[in-house]
DNA sequence: GAATGTTCTTGAACTAGGTTAAGTTCTGGT
DNA sequence: ACCAGAACTTAACCTAGTTCAAGAACATTC
C-alpha cells in the first residue's frame, strides 16, 4: 500500500510522529481507478473523502436538465468527495469519476471521525486543508463573476496546462462555466493571433 | 466587552472549558462600526478575522474596471476577511465595510495562531467552521452556473429575505453576477406576476 | 424645505455567449 | 483495416444580460 505520498505531503502541514502516521496509514483504503470509472454518484450517499495519490478524477453536479457542471478537477495530492453528504449525512449532490488511470486512498467517514479524535493534530492538517480549499473557491467566484469566458480560459491554460493534455475539453468548457461549442469558438480567435 | 454571542457559537461545535472561553475571549478586539465604515481595505495586510456580532458587513472585490463585486455578506454569527491575505502576508484583493451599526469582534493574526497553539480545541472549531463555508463556496459556484439571474435571486430572496429589507439592491445584483438594472427588470416581471 | 447626491427604474441599442444542426476528426474495439 | 461512437469544430440564428443615457424616487444635509 502506498501512503509514502500522503504522509509526506501530510507533514508539510503538521509534524507527525510515527504512532500517527501508522494510525492514519492504517485506515486509508488504496484503491485503483480505469479511465471514466465512477467512485461517487450522486443521489447516494457519501461515505468518505478521497485523496489522489495519482491521477486525475473530476467532480462535477448534474442540473435538472441533465447537464454536467465540473466544479472541482482532482489532481495528485488533493482531497475531493462531497462533504456536505458526508457530515449531514444527506445524499450526495456530486459525481466523482477519474478522467485518467488514477490511484486513490479512501478514508472512511468513521475512520476520519476517530482520527481526528484520537490525534487533535489532524484537526489543524484538515483546518489548513479546508482553509486552502476555500480560498481557492472564493478565488474562483472572483473569476466567474469579473472576467470573461477568454480570460479564464487563458487562466485556466496557465495554470493547469498540464491537465490540458488529457481532459477533454468539453469538461474543461463545463469548468469554466460555457458550452464546448464557444469553447471551440474561443480557441480558434486565440489561434489566429 | 460582549463575548456571550461568540462563545455560546463555539460552544454549539465544540465543548470549552472556563479557561479555554476565557483565553480566546481575552485575545477578541471588540469594535463598533457605523453605517458605510470600512474596516478593511483591499491592498493592505490583512491583520484579522472578523467575527460579526451583530449588524452585517459586506466583503468585495473590486476589479480592474473599478467594479465591485461583493462575494460575501457577512451577518450576525459570521466570519469575515480575507484568509488569503492574512495567511501569506499578501496584500488583501478584498475590502469589507458596514452596512449598518454593526458590533464586530477582531481576531488578530498573531492572537489567532497563539490560540490554535494553546488549544488544539479551536483547531477543531476552525476545521469545522471552514468545512461548513467551503461547502456554501461550492454550491455558490453550482447555483452561478446551473442557475439563471432570476432563479438566483428567488433564492436569494428567500434565503437571506431579512437582508433585502435593508442591504441597498445594487449590492445584491452585485452579489448575484447581475448589473442593477438587469435585477430592477427582474424584479418588475416577478411583481407583475 | 429647497438643494444635492444616491439609489432605483425604464427603454433602446448592443454583445457575450447559447442553441441547433451538420460536418470533421479522433478514438477504441473487433 | 474498418466501423461506431465520441470529441471537436463551424456556421446561422437566438437570447439573457449589458451598456448608455435619461428620468423618478429617496435620503441627507444645510
Amino acid at each position: 500500500m502506498n501512503t509514502a505520498v500522503i504522509l509526506a505531503a501530510i507533514k508539510k502541514h503538521v509534524a507527525l510522529d510515527e504512532a500517527e502516521a501508522n494510525f492514519l496509514a492504517e485506515q486509508l483504503i488504496p484503491k485503483k481507478l480505469k479511465p471514466g470509472e465512477l467512485i461517487e454518484e450522486s443521489g447516494e450517499m457519501t461515505k468518505f473523502m478521497i485523496y489522489v495519490n495519482s491521477g486525475c478524477l473530476m467532480t462535477y453536479y448534474t442540473d435538472k436538465d441533465g447537464t454536467d457542471h465540473v466544479i472541482q478537477f482532482a489532481t495528485t495530492g488533493w482531497w475531493t468527495g462531497d462533504l456536505h453528504s458526508l457530515q449531514k449525512k444527506v445524499p450526495s449532490i456530486y459525481s466523482t469519476r477519474a478522467l485518467v488511470e488514477s490511484e486513490i486512498l479512501l478514508l472512511p467517514k468513521v475512520s476520519l471521525e476517530l482520527v481526528l479524535e484520537k490525534y487533535l493534530k489532524f484537526e489543524r492538517y484538515f483546518r489548513i486543508i479546508f482553509q486552502n480549499a476555500l480560498v481557492v473557491s472564493q478565488q474562483r467566484i472572483i473569476h466567474s463573476y469579473a472576467s470573461t469566458a477568454e480570460e479564464r480560459y487563458l487562466h485556466f491554460s496557465e495554470k493547469y496546462s498540464n491537465l490540458e493534455q488529457y481532459v477533454p475539453l468539453k469538461y474543461i468548457a463545463s469548468y469554466l462555466g460555457i458550452t464546448p461549442e464557444f469553447l471551440s469558438k474561443i480557441r480558434r480567435k486565440l489561434m489566429e493571433k
